[in-house]
DNA sequence: GCCGCCACCTTATTTAATTAGGCACGGCCG
DNA sequence: CGGCCGTGCCTAATTAAATAAGGTGGCGGC
């Protein structure tokens, strides 16, 4: 399903997607349009989900992020994702099972604008449980390789 | 520090960083060349932090993942550093503050990896508050746009 | 054992990125 | 008030990359 060469590829183009077909072609030692072929496939597949730019909450003014519980009322689940649809200081958001919640990073450019949120969220959905403003010190994709823990 | 133009032009690359350089600046309504410099300032002040892939992680076999919480001991802070550096399995890791702990996300193929990371991260660290499988139903970026909250 | 398919190759063509050089606006100082 | 940088943009020319077309070999199915 999913070949070596494949993740070759994609552990360059994690780091740098910008890398020219040629470029990616002699390190995997391949042709530019096979290279473009296998591209093209793990798009079509949904192995690549897009091609992005990370971009720095700080320089946007967000020097702030918090990571929010959020426990709707059984029932009211679907009040989270028009909560998200609302609110673009939502980041990332998961459901998570076993607990009936969700885990959102917010955000935000201060603690005042955290509270309006805050605010906002505990109004429209049920409870929020607040929690605190983050720091991020690393942000990777999920292991491309083979871990101590499992193979693939 | 960041005009409306800089702004747009972020907001076409967020969703798609191959958008070609002509491409953006007829989007923008300026020359190819210029739109080449904008982008080669906003990599060098930060702003830009990368051009990446966007991967399912169950492409390639992550079909779990956790939140978890992990609070080291006083003083020993820096064990969180050395877990995520050993453990590929690490996805974002965010320090939080006020509450002395770390809020980070796994990757792993099964509970049973889970179990076996956990059990890795408690001996390691200190108490590493095990929570939960996540169901991602969002990922985004920062706002780029005036918000109902703030504006920039 | 032959047929057809798939993944790859090479070459040619089109399209995009880059580099070089010049022009206009605005701020600043004489 | 006028001249002089500096900055940000432009156009045009060059270089480089992506794409499209056509051909070959290896492998599984019939």
């Amino acid at each position: 399903m999913l070949d070596d060469l494949d993740r070759r590829l994609l552990e360059i183009l994690v780091k740098d997607s910008r890398t020219s077909l040629k470029e990616l072609a002699q390190q995997v030692g391949l042709s530019s349009p096979s290279v473009a072929e296998r591209l093209r496939r793990l798009e079509d597949r949904g192995v690549i989900r897009a091609f992005t730019v990370e971009i720095d909450p700080q320089a946007l003014g967000y020097s702030l992020q918090a990571i929010v519980r959020i426990r709707p009322l059984p029932g009211k689940l679907h009040i989270v994702q028009k909560l998200i649809e609302e609110i673009p200081e939502f980041g990332e958001c998961d459901k998570v099972t076993g607990d009936d919640c969700f885990v959102a990073r917010l955000f935000v450019r201060s603690i005042g604008d955290l509270d309006k949120l805050l605010d906002r969220i505990a109004d429209k959905a049920e409870t929020s449980t607040a929690i605190i403003k983050a720091q991020p010190i690393r942000r990777r994709p999920p292991p491309l390789a083979a871990t101590a823990i499992s193979k693939p």
